[in-house]
RNA sequence: GGUGGCGUAGUUCAGUUGGUUAGAAUAUCGGCCUGUCACGCCGAGGGUCGCGAGUUCGAGUCUCGUCGUCACCGCCA
């Protein structure tokens, strides 16, 4: 060993003891006749001294030494003149005897403190200098203890953590495959999983009973704060149960993590039908952290010759509390923030709810006070309140509101990063429209069982039939998704059919899943969770780079070991890969 | 594929309406300093203003293109 402690561990106790430490400089306080040298590693930082009581050789050794490099020092343990309250170690010092030098280092590119001057991108590319940071490596102990922690709970419960192959096989449903060429079986492909899918539910029907895995999932989507190329779930599957069995078992999951890692009791878990959160919160993750209501006010605000409204599907309002003290200025940005393209909205109308009981709206020309009125009751506006309304095509409007709802939620500091509301979204559609392809998608996956009031509107209106799946959401972020399964291979083939593949395509791509349903398959259900975003959220950050130890950036480039890059010629031949570039 | 922000010293940033030799902090290097812990003080070095074209008497500043990066929309069963 080359050392008898850690940086974080001396105390007053250890006192005249002689000991051995290594690790990192952080920094070096040269006061000409003596000298301290903070010495760090994982586990904290203690004060190296060196003055008149030290060796010529160390003295002279101090003048070779700089940020970053690697030593190891013999000393004694002493307790300090002038005590450090802020750190562990800040009682103790080491006067030292004698100084390895185990390796140098360059000037770093910048320095390694917690208010780092390095920006992202120097981060990225120099990731092994940044990890040396104490947020970033405490990010990633997080991210340990909370997979430990998955683990006993599951564990506990009689889950069998099983691994699943990386190497499989491309498949058309879902996003896009990332595609590993076989050199064995010439012009032929792996894909990389989106998910253990289908893995997990033939080891349901291999009878496991209980499965989970913590485990990487590869989508060659754009990526996003919250989106990785390759990203990790915790992934699990459950036979002889129902949607609240999983609810259930995974709120419990939730609970655990929150009071094993952060302390904090979470016990309320309320569910909302999918049709409630897009209503009333114009998205399918809502953020409950705060209420802000979207309420249809479509009927009270038609017929009084006001074209955009008369004309609209729909129009909705929020009443954002105490700011009718918004400025011209500030409904202006809002009006501007809402016209971006990504909101995509046309305009925003406003009713200052005055103090005095009167109304000013920028609608005045066509819109009484009594009619104002009549919006703010519909609303439950009362005065000093605000209420935003827009007004277009019914899920658009619903959505734009929502966004709108979560700007001002930010702008009136309702989002709090300390507070944890969860809920589960249940009830989602089992299929979707898809204008570009013209055909239903599976909203979750082509897997997922039909609520079996719904199934008979299979034939006659497929958008309406729901499904059992269910969303984990907390404070608007989809921590998790899943659904009780199909199970039966008729119905399969049937789900198949309305996804627009034909009998052969079905087969080719799905018969071994399909093939294994006939042979006694249980009823089963599931979930995943993102896991680096629930480790982003117990670590109150927005991205979930910070809690992967090497990510990739906005363009799924790996700036450190600068990937993906070219292959060799003979690789290509090898694998019989011929390259046709665009311009 | 699209929208927007950013790109100036090793690093983080400032740089006015287009106008003299492009600044600050920090880091680095040198000197002084016996209780610092963001040590302090004195001094020095350090710039292809991302790249390319254009407008102009004159461009870090304006225009176009391009590259990089970040956020978002589309996309992500």
């Amino acid at each position: 060993m080359f050392r008898t402690h850690t940086c974080g561990e001396l105390k007053i106790t250890d006192v005249n003891n002689e000991v051995t430490l290594a690790g990192w400089i952080q920094r070096i306080r040269n006061h000409g006749a003596m000298t301290f040298i903070d010495l760090r590693d994982r586990y904290g930082i203690t004060q190296l001294v060196i003055d008149e009581d030290s060796s010529d050789t160390v003295k002279k050794q101090l003048t070779e030494l700089g940020r970053e490099f690697v030593i190891q020092v013999k000393g004694t343990v002493r307790e300090r003149s002038s005590k450090n309250r802020n750190i562990a170690t800040g009682e103790i010092e080491i006067g030292v005897v004698n100084i390895t030098v185990l390796n140098s280092s360059e000037i770093p590119p910048f320095t390694i403190q917690d208010d780092t001057d390095g920006g992202d991108d120097l981060r990225m590319k120099y990731r092994y200098l940044d990890l040396r940071r104490n947020k970033v490596r405490d990010n990633l102990i997080l991210r340990a203890k909370m997979a430990h922690a998955v683990r006993s709970y599951l564990n506990e419960k009689e889950f069998i953590e099983t691994e699943t192959p990386v190497l499989i096989k491309s498949t058309p449903e879902g996003a896009r495959d990332f595609v590993v060429p076989s050199r064995m079986n010439e012009g032929e492909f792996y894909a990389l999983p989106q998910s253990p899918q289908v893995f997990k539910q033939l080891l349901m029907i291999a009878g496991f009973d209980r499965y989970y895995q913590i485990v990487k999932c590869f989508r060659d989507e754009d990526l996003r704060a919250d989106r990785q190329p390759e990203f990790t779930q915790i992934d699990c599957e459950m036979s002889f149960v129902e949607q609240k069995d999983i609810l259930e078992t995974f709120q419990g999951l939730t609970e655990y993590l929150f009071k094993e890692i952060l302390d904090i009791e979470v016990t309320e878990f309320p569910w909302m039908p999918y049709s409630e959160a897009m209503e009333k919160y114009g998205s399918d993750k809502p953020d409950i952290r705060f209420d802000m209501l979207i309420n249809d006010i479509s009927d009270v605000v038609k017929g009084k010759g006001f074209g955009v409204f008369d004309s609209a599907e729909f129009v909705g309002a929020i009443n954002a509390d105490e700011c009718s003290c918004y400025t011209r200025k500030q409904l202006d940005q809002l009006t501007n923030w809402v016209k971006r393209p990504q909101i995509g909205a046309k305009g925003l109308i406003y009713v200052k709810c005055n103090d005095d009981g009167s109304f000013k709206s920028s609608v005045d020309k066509f819109y009484s006070q009594e009619d104002l009125k009549i919006w703010a009751d519909t609303v439950g506006a009362k005065p000093h309140d605000l209420i935003l309304v827009m007004s277009g095509d019914r899920e658009q409007t619903l959505s734009a509101l929502g966004e709108l709802r979560l700007e001002m939620g930010n702008q009136l500091k309702l989002r709090k990063k300390n507070i944890f509301k969860p809920l589960w979204v249940v009830d989602f559609p089992l299929l979707e429209w898809n204008e570009e392809t013209e055909r239903f998608h599976a909203m979750h996956h082509p897997f997922t069982a039909p609520k079996p009031e719904d199934i008979h509107l299979l034939e006659t209106d497929p958008g309406k039939v729901r499904a059992n799946a269910y969303d984990l959401v907390i404070n608007g972020v989809e921590i998790g998704g899943g659904s009780v399964r199909i199970f039966d291979s008729e119905l399969q083939a049937k789900m198949f059919g309305k996804l627009g593949f034909t009998k052969e395509q079905a087969q080719d791509q799905f018969g071994f899943l399909m093939n294994a349903f006939k042979y006694g398959a249980p009823p089963h259900a599931g979930i995943a969770f993102g896991f680096d975003r629930l480790v982003s959220l117990f670590a109150g950050l927005d991205s979930i780079r910070d809690v992967i130890a090497f990510p990739k950036n906005n363009s799924g480039r790996d700036v450190m070991i600068d990937s993906p890059s070219q292959i060799a010629q003979e690789q290509l031949d090898e694998l019989s890969l011929k390259l046709n570039l665009k311009e």
